[in-house]
Formats: C-alpha cells, sequence, structure tokens
RNA sequence: GGCGGCGUAGCCAAGCGGCUAAGGCGGAGGUCUGCAAAACCUCUAUUCAGCGGUUCAAUUCCGCUCGCCGCCUCCA
C-alpha cells in the first residue's frame, strides 16, 4: 500500500517514499524541559506516536529520534534563579514527561538525545558553517546570515521583505546582527547564564535555540532523513532555521517531509497561562478523567484539524471505547466449536481494507476508527442471529490486537481480581440462580462498598468495574 | 500589514467534482431484564457559513462577504 503524507514544504499530499528502502527515519520535536508538559503538548506526542505506529504497521522499521531541549532561555533562567544546576533542574521534568508518555501508552522513540549532550556536535556544524561563510561572527555571537541562504523562507512561505515589515525589533538584543533576520547559532556568555556555559572556538557561551535538532538529528539520521515533525507554530521560526541551517552547511536537502500537527483549544479557547487552562496530565486524572479516554480523544482527531479538548469530549471518548470494548468482551467470552462464518470474516476482511486504506492517506485516523464502528455494528447484527463460536471470536480478537498496534487503547492489561471479590461475585450468581435476590443484592451493596460495581448482563455473565473502569467479564 | 488554516446535524468529526453526505457522543423510540444498570436494534443533516461563478454535475473548483483560529524570534 502506498502511504502518503502531506507535506509542509510542498504543500501537498505526496507518497511516501522512504530514503532507505524498508526503513523510516524521523526527527519528533520533543518537549523543552522547563515545565511539565501540558495537554497541547500530549496531542502532539500521540499524532507522532500515530506516525510512528502507523509506520510500524506498514511493515517500516522505525528510527525516531526525539530531543530533549535542556538549553534555553527558559531553562537557564530557571536555573540560575533557583541556583539549581541545570540538569539538576530538568531532570524530575524530563522523569514525568516519560511518565506521561507511558500513561497514555506513547511508544518510546528509539533515541531521546539532550541538547546538553550534543555540545561538540553543534559546535563543529557551526564551524562548518563559519567555514561555507553562512555564518558570521559578532563579538562572542555567531549568526546564520539568511541574506546568504536564497531559499530562505520555503517552508513557511515568508519571504524577508515581508518578515521585514509590520515587526517590532528588540534592538539592544539584536543590534550586532547584520539583519534583524540572522539568528543566533552561538550566543555568548552572559550574566543570567549563570554556569551554563560551554568554551568554543567562538568564546565561551552556549547553543542557539535550532542548531541542537540539525546537529543531533544529522547525527542519529543522517544529513538527509525522511520526516520531521512538530507542532506548527514550529514552522516559523525554528524549522524554517533548521532547513537553512542545515541545508547551508551539507548542500543534501536535509528532509523529506515535514509533519505538522494543528494546536489544541480547550473549551474553544487557546491555551494560556492567563486563562489557567494548560492542563498537565495529572490535572486531568486528578480530576478523574481516564487516560485511556484521554488518549483515545487525543487520536481520535485529524493532527492538520484544530482539536477542542472538552471534560465532555473525554467523557464522549470514553463512550465510544466502551462500545469497542462490548465487542471486544463478546469476542473472548465466545464459545461453541466450528469454522468461522463467511459473514464474519468477510466483515473484519473489510473492515481491516477500510482501515489501513485510511491511515495510508495521511494518517486519516477518523476514517480508520470508523471502519472499526462499522465492524462493531455487522458484528452485533451477525451475533443476534447465533452467538459467535471461538473462531469467531478468535478471528475478532486477533483483528483487535492487530489494530491496537496502531490505535493503542484497546486492549487494556489485565486486571486481576481478588479472589474474595471473584468468591462473593460467584456467591451471589448462584443466589440469583436460585432466585434468592434480597440476598443478591446484599451482595451487591456489599461489593460497592468495596468499590466495585456489578452488572448483570442478559446472558448471565456479570461485568466487574472499579473506578469506572471496566475490569473484566465473568461468564455464567 | 504579510503568510496560512478552518466554518458539515444538539456536540465531536470524515468526505473535497458524480452512487442514499462516514463514524462517535448525545437524544427519542424499541428489544432484553427479579431489580439497578449495561448491552443490542431502529430513528435522529432534502443538505454541507452566506452570496455569486465555472461545469452536464459542486459540500467538493474559483471569486467575494461574514465568522473563528494559527504563525510573523525561543509557545507543541
Amino acid at each position: 500500500m502506498t502511504i502518503q503524507f502531506y507535506d509542509a514544504r510542498r504543500r501537498r499530499k505526496a507518497p511516501f517514499e522512504p530514503l532507505h528502502p524498508g526503513e523510516a527515519r524521523l526527527y519528533t520535536c520533543g518537549p523543552t524541559v522547563y515545565k511539565d508538559a501540558h495537554i497541547g503538548n500530549l496531542r502532539t506526542y500521540i499524532f507522532e506516536d500515530l506516525l510512528r505506529r502507523t509506520l510500524k504497521f506498514f511493515g517500516l522499521k522505525v528510527v525516531q529520534v526525539m530531543n530533549l531541549t535542556d538549553i534555553d532561555d527558559k531553562t537557564i533562567r530557571q536555573s540560575h534563579a533557583s541556583g539549581v544546576a541545570l540538569k539538576t533542574l530538568t531532570a524530575p521534568i524530563i522523569e514525568r514527561f516519560f511518565r506521561d508518555l507511558k500513561l497514555l501508552n506513547i511508544e518510546r522513540a528509539e533515541i531521546y538525545p539532550a541538547a546538553t549532550d550534543h555540545i561538540p556536535e553543534i559546535i563543529a556544524l557551526i564551524e562548518r558553517l563559519l567555514a561555507k561563510g553562512y555564518a558570521y561572527q559578532a563579538e562572542n555571537n555567531v549568526y546564520f546570515s539568511v541574506e546568504r541562504f536564497p531559499e530562505y523562507g520555503q517552508l513557511s512561505g515568508m519571504n524577508l521583505q515581508a518578515l521585514a515589515r509590520g515587526v517590532r525589533i528588540d534592538a539592544d538584543e539584536y543590534e550586532d546582527k547584520e539583519n534583524f533576520r540572522d539568528f543566533a547559532l552561538w550566543k555568548g556568555w552572559t550574566q543570567e547564564d549563570g554556569d551554563v556555559a560551554w568554551d568554543s572556538p567562538f568564546g565561551r557561551g552556549r547553543p542557539g535555540w535550532h542548531i541542537e535538532c540539525s546537529a543531533m538529528s544529522m547525527k542519529y539520521l543522517g544529513e538527509e532523513f525522511d520526516i520531521h515533525t512538530g507542532g506548527v507554530d514550529n514552522i516559523f521560526p525554528h524549522h524554517e532555521n533548521e532547513i537553512a541551517q542545515s541545508v547551508a552547511a551539507t548542500g543534501k536537502s536535509f528532509v523529506r517531509y515535514w509533519l505538522h500537527s494543528a494546536h489544541l483549544l480547550v473549551n474553544g479557547e487557546k491555551m494560556s497561562k492567563s486563562l489557567g487552562n494548560q492542563w498537565t496530565l495529572s490535572d486531568l486524572l486528578e480530576r478523574g478523567l481516564s487516560p485511556r479516554a484521554i488518549r483515545y480523544l487525543l487520536l481520535s482527531g485529524h493532527y492538520r484539524q484544530q482539536l477542542n479538548f472538552t471534560f465532555e469530549a473525554v467523557q464522549a471518548a470514553g463512550a465510544a471505547l466502551q462500545r469497542l470494548d462490548t465487542l471486544h468482551q463478546a469476542a473472548s467470552t465466545a464459545e461453541g466449536d466450528g469454522p468461522a462464518r463467511d459473514s464474519v470474516r468477510r466483515i473484519i476482511e473489510t473492515a481491516r481494507n477500510k482501515f489501513s486504506a485510511a491511515l495510508a492517506d495521511d494518517l486519516n485516523i477518523s476514517e480508520a476508527l470508523a471502519a472499526l464502528f462499522d465492524l462493531v455494528a455487522e458484528a452485533h447484527r451477525i451475533r443476534r442471529e447465533m452467538p459467535l463460536n471461538r473462531a469467531e471470536g478468535f478471528a475478532l480478537q486477533n483483528f483487535w490486537h492487530y489494530v491496537d498496534r496502531v490505535i493503542g487503547a484497546l486492549i487494556t492489561d489485565e486486571v486481576e481480581i481478588p479472589t474474595e471479590i471473584e468468591q462473593l461475585v460467584h456467591n451471589r450468581m448462584r443466589l440469583r440462580t436460585d432466585r434468592k435476590y434480597a440476598e443478591a443484592d446484599a451482595i451487591r451493596q456489599e461489593l460497592a462498598g468495596k468499590g466495585y460495581q456489578i452488572d448483570d448482563t442478559n446472558q448471565g455473565s456479570v461485568i466487574i468495574w472499579a473506578k469506572g473502569r471496566k475490569l473484566v467479564n465473568i461468564p455464567h
């Protein structure tokens, strides 16, 4: 199947042709580790996870690099202000970042390089740019000269003339630049940097913002690689500058496909500090939202479309998952011998085809999910005529595992029910069979007191819930 | 001011030249059920922000208007 992605530079969808056949190399913009990720950051990471999982789904070997930006104005300022070493400041934030990824079932990238560990590579790249004449030193700073790079602005569609108009310039900060659009590759040490500084041929200082990504991506993925992603806000200036410095240094095209995720809105509004809606995952979990439903919600909208995050939407996502769970439950408790019916085989095949075709078309997850729900409806229709047999249940479960390689929210870990609880459930089942309803209800009360909700189904089985999460379906 | 995106049912959201405009949530009926719940079934947009144009044919292409949003030096 031909995968196609919307490439931001060409502004159209283009068939994905990896540079190295059978392998996709991607650089996904990761967190700046000065504070915990908010839900908008996480949306981008989920998009990148979807991309990665989809590439693997289509049989490609994936090498994903996600940078941890630990040198920037904010990390340095905080480090200096609190008198804490940079690494000491960022370590716990990085730890919580990985915890969030785990909670949202985001797959780990192959490499998580930190800027602070790549100073030599950064310096080498800057030297290359100086040698080729694309960069110049002024005082203790090294700048990239955008005027010497004629293709500048291709990605963002901005040209230097347009950029020159209507923008205020902080004259103090940029007075040593030849052109105010020039950006720093190396920043000479200033008082505010505290002890965040490295020696270099250009003097003591620290890297600029964009250069780390060029240095680290080239180190791990090669001077030219397949995919680079990030939030739309990175298009300009970050990615534009990355292209400029990378292409200028190597003469190669750098990145073949640029993919950007649209921003998340919260209750229809842009997230901002002043609105207090920059929720972290922890904030949401404290309010009782399930990470699984959050993942589903963040995943379910197309990545190039703004997504409005509301509690109601998380609720709706949870309900949608439940509909998918119900069929999975039915499949896993199916009984009876014999071969799978053709009708069951057929609906699975149809869903399989639609699912992968949708994903191959620029990660059209909404359409892919629709294929799943169509399957659910069809399966129930078939099930009503005659319950699923074991072969059919197995086929459906298989398919669930197959699509969950991409969705990452369908198959949940089996939860152990304490024997004591299971015993009570079975006792109650017997009492119900004996029509001793008062005693059965008493046990249900007792279980509710222990945090387990019991739902009877019309097949005689029961479903156990705890903390709003479906735990198990115990067959009669 | 420059560059770009979006406006599809109560809400979310696909489709982007031609079969009855996917799917989810919610809602309304129904089936099942000791109860409670869950689950399942059916229904829920004569129409795609508005107005023009191109075309045999437009939600899909073009233009204008209205509304919302993003970027324009360190915000994913």
